[in-house]
DNA sequence: GTCTATATTTAGATAGAC
DNA sequence: GTCTATCTAAATATAGAC
């Protein structure tokens, strides 16, 4: 009895999966429902009885991601100690170029975005996303701030808002053209609003 | 004669104007050539003999886009005198959400980016264009910190990335989430990576 | 140079077998 | 619950008339 609940949460997963990897590397509109079946190694008949079609699966995808982004990127975050090393550790989760999911991570998170923009009903989620996202974010601003003894030139919330759009923008521009932004370059920006002196 | 070719422009500029809207507003995979022709009040035929199909009408638009955004975008910069108002208008131009064609500027910007970062076929001139735009804006950032007597805290050109960086990623948080980013912090970030004082 | 009409392909979605 | 087979709709692209 339990190995089909099993065996139905694998094809969701496998279906999940498929999709992430399909969408941010073709987008959305590029790739249809019966190839993420296939890449899944499942049918169309599958992905609708579990998702009533591609929009719905593109949601579902949304909702396993909710926390799990924000975990990534501050995975690096709270484990390292020197600040300039993570500060780069943040910048460098979002242009990282290999194999794994952080590959085409920004590819996907701009194609959510530009569905979010246009579509309320992927938007609202989208939004509670970043929000929580940047509630993460600001709550370790804060704390570093209190242990560092600097003080933070904006409340927590707006200063994670700065750095959060600091790393999209330069990851944006790095993704066209990599040598155009300079890694250190990001670094000192960022220690700029933190309220940090030059290095 | 001359009216042959001016017909002929007319009919490039109908098109090319009508893409930007449609691709802007519902994205370039949802919207099929001949709602494109429609539109330009001409037929998918004309479309074909002009740009061979949608994608090249794609990189038409981009060619014709590449200088105008820079000058949108400094448009305001250059004319205001108080710094904050500068700064503030910069922020305005990828915010303002009125039914001209800064509305869904933001929206046509990353619909593009997200093309570029999988094509370099649209990738490359879209990064030439991006360069463009920040040596236009790393030259206003030079000329300002001469004359307001402040050194920059990093190349001119790495401040304009850091700069249109910023804005473009609290300008991807703000259309999700108005509310969430508050246009004076944003103001007051831009401040801390020219090296200004906070007010 | 532009339009009408259409060929070709492929998408999303479903019905019924197992 | 999943798969096979298929239906309907829509998209890109073209061919030929004007």
């Amino acid at each position: 009895m339990a190995s089909q609940d099993q065996r139905r949460a694998e094809t969701r997963a496998r279906l999940i999966e498929a999709a992430a990897d399909l969408f941010a590397r073709k987008g959305f509109h590029a790739v249809s429902a019966e190839s993420v079946a296939e890449a899944a190694d499942r049918t169309t008949g599958a992905l609708y009885n579990h998702f009533g079609g591609k929009e719905g699966l593109l949601l579902a995808l949304l909702e396993v991601w909710k926390d799990q982004t924000a975990a990534d990127l501050l995975a690096g975050f709270e484990e390292i100690t020197e600040l300039d090393d993570r500060l780069a550790a943040l910048f460098d989760v979002l242009t990282r170029d290999d194999r794994d999911r952080g590959a085409a991570w920004l590819l996907l998170e701009l194609e959510l975005w530009l569905h979010g923009a246009r579509d309320p009903g992927i938007g609202e989620p989208l939004a509670r996303r970043y929000a929580g996202i940047r509630a993460r974010l600001a709550e370790g601003l804060s704390d570093w701030a209190a242990i560092a003894g600097v003080p933070l030139r904006r409340s927590p919330e707006q200063t994670a808002v700065a750095v959060l759009g600091l790393l999209i923008g330069c990851a944006v521009q790095h993704r066209l053209d990599p040598p155009a932004v300079e890694r250190q370059a990001v670094v000192t920006a960022l220690r700029d609003l933190l309220g940090l002196p030059g290095h």
